[in-house]
RNA sequence: CGGGACGUAGCGCAGUCCGGUAGCGCACCUGAAUGGGGUUCAGGGGGUCGCGGGUUCAAAUCCCGCCGUCCCGACCA
């Protein structure tokens, strides 16, 4: 084995190991355009596992799919004041169609709030007409500065629910069912552990009253926003005349939320579970959860009935629906096989050679060692086709269960002390739990000296006992706890 | 946009100082053997040397200009 097969250590420098195993994992690839990446079907197959269970979910909760366009009139954009200004620098503009300039720039859209509420404002009279619960999978661009494979490209897919109601209550209730929604859908699907929470001002999105984030702990302790959900309050609705008639015959205008999640999930799913080896895909999200290797000699009478049998495993899984595939590739060895499917996470590999077939059995090797350290089993072909499904679901909650105390071992609670802050964020890294005064002047010098922001005001459920009760910043009282992160 | 590095085969690089037939490893193709953790041997294909101009008998190499990529900072799902 030489060296430049393996990857580059996360231990080593976890940013090359990660360029290097979204790459060599096949989930995405560099694409002409600076910026932009080309996701590749290992990837994308991921994220559609991912989309179909948040389809689902949002079906579930009353979300109808629409799609809107593309393009955005510039002067759509400039109607809400923070919204400019958060998005501005990051726009792409097309000036230039059919062959001439065009009489007004249009928008690549960023996000799609003002698109899609200028529709609703032509949809809603009555309060009748709502409440309106859309969403959309698009793709949006941005453009940033700097790019890194499905944490920062220019152009991403996501999907964004925009919704109208008729009450600020009503509007607020769904922005934390959202937030639920996600939450779940991260825990039993990405099996990535969050802390749910509030944005402080400075880190709402543009045009937001309120924002809610889900925050995940990175293996390098680098904080990852996976997904938002905004409450938007009236400052859309008012903008684009989004208004309409109460029961009390009041004119009103409605109240909004806005909330997505994107590919960068992927990058979340990769930093949360992959080891040096690889990937490692939660089984619920793998596009294959059983490859099937069979291990044949050239010259063996044998190799028909092994490829036969495998075959035949593949379809009883197929039955019980496992998503199971056998490799027949003849031109690799069954080494070269393992460390591909490794190198892509597949969460489980059923080896078939001569002496398998034999004894009626088959190797069963997990992608992670079971608790007592075992990857490898040797099963009866029966057994082993029986349990797979429980199998893959005891993966999917060890992966979880691995990624939470990951998480908490690496959570300080009751930090008073500014130094101590700092001593943390810069050597180790993590989450670090602090009271605030509320003082923006904190966040800043924060920032400034330790490039850490507050990447949440937690949930309650998420606080510590005691509650702390000074500020980190120094002297005053603490008003709330927060969680401070070095953040991606 | 500021500071630094680099553009030579699909990938990683040597060759550039000191001009003289474009090379190495991996990958790829063919054949044979091999096959339970990255298989071996033999044969083979593939390059406008980032782009444009200049100097020269002769340029990957020297000179001028441009473009692009990556890293470090300022902006960010």
């Amino acid at each position: 084995m030489t060296a430049d097969k393996r990857l580059t250590p996360r231990e080593q420098d976890f940013a090359a190991w990660y360029n290097e195993v979204v790459l060599r994992a096949e989930l995405a690839d560099y694409s002409p355009v600076r910026g932009s990446m080309v996701i590749r079907p290992w990837g994308f197959g991921i994220w559609e596992r991912m989309q179909a269970a948040l389809d689902q979910m949002f079906k579930d909760t009353g979300h109808e799919n629409a799609y809107f366009p593309l393009l955005i009139p510039q002067s759509f954009i400039e109607k809400e004041a923070e919204h400019i200004e958060g998005f501005k620098p990051e726009l792409a503009v097309v000036t230039h169609a059919g062959g001439r300039d065009l009489e007004e720039p249009l928008v690549i859209r960023p996000t799609s709030e003002t698109i899609i509420y200028s529709m609703y404002a032509k949809w809603v009279q009555s309060y009748r007409d709502l409440p309106i619960l859309l969403n959309q999978w698009a793709n949006v661009m941005r453009w940033e500065l700097r790019t890194r494979l499905f944490l920062r490209t220019a152009e991403f897919l996501w999907q964004e629910g925009h919704t109208a109601h008729a009450t600020a209550d009503e509007a607020q209730e769904e922005t934390l069912r959202i937030l639920g929604v996600y939450r779940d859908f991260m825990e039993q699907w990405v099996a990535m552990p969050v802390v749910t929470g509030l944005k402080t001002d400075s880190e709402r999105f543009a045009g937001a009253v309120r924002t809610y984030s889900l925050e995940a702990l990175m293996q390098d302790n680098r904080a990852l926003q996976a997904g938002t959900s905004h409450f938007l309050g009236q400052n859309f609705s008012r903008q684009f005349d989004l208004k309409f008639q109460s029961v009390e015959g009041r004119e009103e205008y409605a109240w909004n939320t806005s909330w997505g999640v994107s590919t960068r999930m992927v990058g979340g799913l990769v930093m949360t579970h992959g080891d040096d080896d690889g990937i490692v895909v939660p089984p619920r999200l793998a596009p294959t959860q059983v490859v099937v290797v069979p291990i044949v000699k050239g010259g063996d009478a044998r190799a028909e009935a092994i490829h036969r049998k495998a075959e035949e495993l593949r379809a009883i899984l197929a039955d019980q629906g496992v998503r199971a595939k056998v490799d027949r590739r003849s031109h690799l060895s069954p080494g070269a096989k393992f460390y591909e499917w490794e190198r892509k996470g597949v969460p489980f590999r059923m080896e078939l050679g001569p002496r398998d077939l034999d004894k009626e059995q088959v190797v069963l090797v997990r992608r992670i060692p079971l608790e007592d350290g075992r990857k490898k089993e040797f099963l009866s072909q029966p057994h082993a086709v029986a349990t797979l499904p429980d199998r893959l679901e005891s993966l999917q909650r060890d992966l979880f269960r691995r990624a939470t105390v990951r998480r908490e071992e690496n959570s300080y609670r009751g930090v008073s002390e500014w130094d101590e802050m700092t001593e943390i964020l810069e050597t180790r890294g993590g989450f670090v739990y602090t009271g605030w005064s509320g003082d923006p002047t904190v966040e800043e010098r924060a920032k400034d000296e330790m490039k850490a922001t507050i990447r949440a005001i937690p949930s309650e459920e998420f606080r510590s006992t005691p509650a702390p009760t000074t500020c980190i910043g120094g002297g005053r009282a603490s008003k709330m706890e927060v969680v401070w992160a070095r953040a991606y």
